[in-house]
RNA sequence: GCCAGGGUAGCUCAGAGGUAGAGCAGGGGACUCAUAAGCCCUUGGUCGGGAGUUCAAUUCUCCCCCCUGGCACCA
């Protein structure tokens, strides 16, 4: 059956290039988003950039541009990174990508403001004031130098603000602000309501967020949570950012939150602004797709996304049944250290994909990280998984069965009408061992989580290339050529073994094609286009279906393609 | 200080009440279709430290140490 996926990324912000941390994640959306369209699932895949704030305001006039101009820089690398890593959200190949969210764009400032207008009118009944959001005056210490009020956290160990904050003086400031806890306007506890969230989903097996060892730690942070959030920043204070809606009186710019989640919204397919206007049966084409996974990191699943985002949620009309799952990831350290400019670590995947290749850095990225977790990147590891799973395994398994079968059967395919001369389960050359991996690796893949798809595509490959090579081995090609030559007794018997293991080597070849095809996409072609298989459908995604992932496709008969080398492998340089 | 995750072979990690496993790296061997790749065999660990429960703990309990996150407090 076709399920709708939706699924989306943090977006990045717009204030420097991007890094090997945002790669990953963006890699691993797209490994989930390719993983469901070989499932035969319809999937959207959202990503983009978030290109509002103070930062980029100062940023830009540091530069001496236009902030506009400012952001479109750095956003043009961002897409150019994922166009050579090969992420394909919805629709990356035409001029405007539905899949592609950018937060200065006029249909996400609507959106924004049309939301914060539901929940402006969304009136205690009876009077005049908004159930969830109201305009309090905040008085304390504000840091001209810096443009930011300072809390008790910025004192200096003697009590006063520290050099680096001066001129400090104190201001009083009106600002928006969205209720978070308990208030009779409310009517409810939104608190209560997040632990209550919490625990059914996990209850039901469908844990608000997975993987779920990081459950505790967002139910902690709700509990301890106090006080509501500020939604709003003073025009005069901060320009680069989107108005309140005129109802909320002038001079006001939303302050992060009500501009960065909201883009899940704003570009969700059949996109609803007006959320409490759609369809309430589920009839729309927004209903359908909602809701998504949200791929982050867990730097913002508290509270931004595991607090405030549910909440917002909550107060825009989604029910319990609409609210998303959070796959939070965790962080590629260097030498185990965190990744910092101040320390001069900053991996680049842009270099490093050219130094390497898109695949060997998806392959790398996927393989040597147990999703949710952190990691510890070493270019060295890289380059190791690569030579041994890729070029060593993979790489060298096409190329010995292309020449065999080129060298013995002129590249052509037979396929015995029965089972191989060696009945299932006696296999003393392993040919049945062989087909079982692959069926079972198949099987694998098509049952895991969306936590380690990643991870059981990687055993898959080293399941039936292993059991592929050792197939080799045990049968000897070269010497069935020879007793089959030599035209003796048993030249009938090595003939059909011959053609029996070539057939088998393909057969894993193909599989493994289709099984990895998420992860490395441009090989899982290259695979294709080498066994000459499906040769109508080069290049599209649809030459990939989980289903095809079964024993005995290939026709009698079968023409193979040339063997060319498909992973070099990479000679370690280094002084 | 509190909560969570982790401390297992050189490296990355799995495991589980009955005295430990995988992959890579290291060592040896046989082969030659192949990207000097592949295959087979193999060295290697007092399972962070200490105490307890048990016939038996690395696996359970308690205490301690170290790493990673989050929260809080002091400054």
């Amino acid at each position: 059956m076709s399920k709708p996926f939706f699924i989306t990324t943090a977006i990045d912000y717009t204030n420097g290039a991007p890094h090997i941390g945002h790669a990953y994640e963006k890699v691993l959306a797209d490994v989930l988003a390719r993983y469901h369209r070989l499932k035969g699932d319809e999937v959207f895949y959202l990503t983009g950039v978030d290109q509002h704030g103070q930062k980029v305001q100062q940023s830009a006039e540091k530069a001496g541009i236009e902030p506009q101009a400012y952001v479109d820089g750095i956003t043009a690398k961002f897409v150019a990174l994922w166009k050579k890593l090969g992420v394909e959200y919805t629709g990356f190949d035409k001029e405007k990508p539905e899949g592609w969210a950018a937060t200065t764009e006029a249909k996400h400032k609507e959106c924004v403001r049309a939301n914060l207008q539901l929940l402006w009118d969304d009136k205690v009944p009876g009077t005049d004031r908004s159930r969830w959001i109201y305009k309090k005056t905040q008085r304390g210490f504000y840091s001209v130098r810096q443009e930011q009020f300072l809390t008790d956290k910025e004192r200096g160990a003697d009590g006063e603000f520290g050099p680096e904050w001066q001129p400090v003086e104190e201001r009083e400031e009106e600002n928006f602000y969205f209720r978070l806890t308990a208030h009779e306007d409310l009517g409810f506890d939104p608190k209560q309501w997040l632990l209550d969230l919490i625990d059914a989903r996990s209850a039901a097996g469908n844990p608000i967020v997975v993987p779920d060892f990081r459950v505790a730690e967002l139910r902690n942070a709700v509990e301890k949570l106090e006080g509501d959030l500020c939604i709003s920043r003073p025009a005069s204070r901060l320009k680069w950012g989107i108005p309140f809606p005129e109802s909320f009186g002038a001079g006001f710019v939303t302050y992060v939150w009500f501009d960065a989640l909201v883009n899940y919204i704003t570009y969700a397919p059949g996109h609803d602004p007006l959320y409490a206007e759609r369809d309430g049966g589920g009839q729309t084409e927004f209903a359908k797709w909602w809701p998504p996974v949200h791929v982050i990191g867990k730097d913002i699943l508290i509270p931004a996304h595991g607090v405030y985002w549910l909440i917002m949620l909550k107060a825009l009309g989604f029910t319990d049944a609409e609210m998303p799952t959070l796959l939070v990831h965790g962080w590629w350290n260097i030498a185990g250290a965190k990744m910092s400019k101040s320390l001069g670590n900053i991996v680049d995947p842009d270099a490093l994909a050219d130094k390497y290749g898109a695949e060997a850095v998806r392959y790398y990225l996927m393989s040597d990280i147990t999703t949710g977790r952190d990691a510890d990147f070493s270019e060295e590891r890289l380059i190791q998984k690569y030579n041994v799973d890729l070029a060593n395994s993979l790489g060298n398994l096409l190329n010995r069965t292309l020449n065999m079968a080129a060298k013995y059967r002129e590249g052509k395919l037979a396929k015995l009408s029965q089972e191989p001369i060696i009945p299932v389960g006696q296999a003393p050359d392993g040919l049945s061992t062989l087909i079982r991996a692959a069926v079972n690796a198949a099987a694998d893949v098509e049952e895991s989580s969306d936590c380690d798809a990643a991870h059981q595509i990687g055993f898959a490959l080293e399941r039936i290339a292993n059991n592929s090579n050792s197939l080799v081995e045990v049968a000897a090609p070269w010497t069935l050529a020879k007793i089959e030559k030599s035209g003796g007794e048993d030249a009938q018997v090595a003939k059909e073994k011959l053609d029996a293991v070539l057939y088998h080597l393909a057969e894993s070849l193909r599989i493994i094609a289709i099984l990895i095809s998420p992860v490395l996409p441009k090989s899982a072609h290259g695979i294709f286009d080498q066994l000459n298989w499906k040769m109508d459908e080069q290049g599209k995604e649809s030459r990939f279906r989980l289903g095809d992932a079964v024993w005995g496709e290939l026709p009698d008969g079968h023409q193979l393609g040339k063997p060319t080398p498909l992973f070099p492998r990479i000679e370690q340089e280094k002084a």
